[in-house]
DNA sequence: ACTATATTTCCATAAATATAGAAATATTTC
DNA sequence: GAAATATTTCTATATTTATGGAAATATAGT
């Protein structure tokens, strides 16, 4: 992982309405949801969700795809884990009974 | 967890000087390392480190302790814990096993 | 109380970011 | 090809954030 990537994918999930999107995405699986669908739950504005959303997906945290007139928005998992693996990395100098639960890594490559 | 708490934590780490920081802290385990230490380790000026450990110290993400003239910053594990519980909830309807390691978390209270 | 060491606060400047209306683009159906 | 639906780009404004030198504060030893 790369810091500069982590910077970007922490920053793009540092705001409210990003953090909302984000969270609703990786619960919502891997079929993930459509633009409209997004913008109704959370009642954020077309335009303002847009660029939400080309926030997260420029910095890898979501992918999009076409379907017919929709455009389907799910969360990368392996970007989640990869981000919170680079967090907890060599967590307290690799004694990782240091940490209450399962979140303390091995040191990364990368 | 409290989604403002979670935003300001992610919003501490999303700087590259403070990510350096904060793995920093969480490398060194619970006796932490000096605001000195800190310094020169990752060459940040006293008055920019300074701002950067009150961010980090205000989102709840690290702790100080007085010890003689130094002060001594540690991360703060079971906050950092939080704000990976919160971000993995409910991970695919919670169906955990869509996630390839082990971040999915079930539902958490607050 | 003087000196040395450790850290923080003050300050000004520079840069990045969030918001949402209106217009534009893309896709499907008739 | 016109109408309807879905989403994005353009634009302007308002707000937040980062930086580091110089001065201030705090603690410890002599």
């Amino acid at each position: 992982m790369d810091k500069k990537t982590a910077v970007a994918q922490l920053g793009a999930i540092a705001q409210e309405a990003r953090l909302d999107i984000f969270r609703l995405l990786v619960q919502a699986g891997t079929p993930g949801l459509a633009a409209g669908a997004i913008s109704e739950t959370l009642n954020i504005p077309n335009s303002t969700l847009s660029f939400h959303l080309k926030e997260l997906s420029h910095a890898g945290l979501i992918a999009a795809r076409q379907e017919s007139r929709f455009i389907y928005y799910s969360a990368d998992y392996a970007a989640m884990n990869g981000l919170l693996a680079y967090l907890t990395e060599n967590c307290c100098a690799g004694d990782t009974a240091c940490c209450p639960d399962s979140y303390c890594s091995p040191p990364q490559k990368g």
